[in-house]
DNA sequence: GTATCATATGAGCAGTTGCTCAGATGGAGG
DNA sequence: CCTCCATCTGAGCAACTGCTCATATGATAC
């Protein structure tokens, strides 16, 4: 056996075949994007809102536990990745889900929580 | 029009209502840990390749494009939460997803990204 | 016009994150 | 035994994130 096959032994081709079938880089940026939006208590509680129902500002920072200013930061990241769109109504200013995958994404996101703590017992992770 | 109605003209029970539907602490905290897994470059090129097929960290290392102990770390915060498993093989170590949601997150975040690039074009954000 | 309410924004800072580097661990083969 | 290969791990550090605080903007009511 040579040097080369033995120094690549056990997968030669998985690096080639999955490398073809990996998404673009753009495709990747958009998809790590979303998931970084919804990758932080205080957005995924505001968004977890607005699946209910569109709602003011305010509103929203009592929900989420924040002032009104870090709401206000955490919207326009939201905004600017389109997960959210704003409307004003008179004084205040309306949000809205502008994207319903989100409510999928919660779901499937909720569903491999079940799995975590389905097989939780044995496993070293625990609550920081 | 008494003061206290006139603060909270736009949605009274807004807050109510979204606090009684709102998802458990326990339920949010498992599930934006979920998103932070993915919300990473790394993590989301190494999680791509599994959703093809097992493999081992060397293999990993070359698809993500980072070196092996950087690779390594990353198993780690995954194998934790649960998202890989690992086993043995002779010398190496085998990576395997541990959840098929992952694959189904994979799609829905694929989907807004779609969203994404289809409205862009009148959209202020642009690429950091 | 001024006053007030609601939201937006920039600067600054503490906490977190993902990498590198050096060294430890563990199996296979001589 | 010793050596090589593959992987793991801890320390340290540069970059990023999410908040607060102060201030700006914008609409309504007077």
């Amino acid at each position: 056996m040579s040097v080369t096959e033995t120094l690549s032994a056990i997968d030669p081709e998985a690096v080639a075949e999955t490398q073809a079938a990996a998404p673009s880089e753009e495709l990747l940026r958009l998809v790590v994007e979303a998931f970084q939006a919804l990758a932080d208590p205080t957005r995924a509680r505001i968004l977890y809102a607005l699946v209910r129902r569109p709602m003011r500002v305010r509103d929203l920072a009592i929900l989420a536990g924040v002032s009104e200013s870090a709401v206000s930061h955490q919207l326009r990241f939201l905004r600017d990745r389109r997960l959210v769109r704003s409307e004003r109504q008179g004084n205040a200013v309306i949000y809205t889900l502008d994207d319903h995958h989100v409510a999928a994404l919660f779901r499937e996101a909720e569903h491999h929580a079940d799995h975590v703590r389905l097989g939780l017992p044995d496993h070293p992770y625990r609550i920081p």
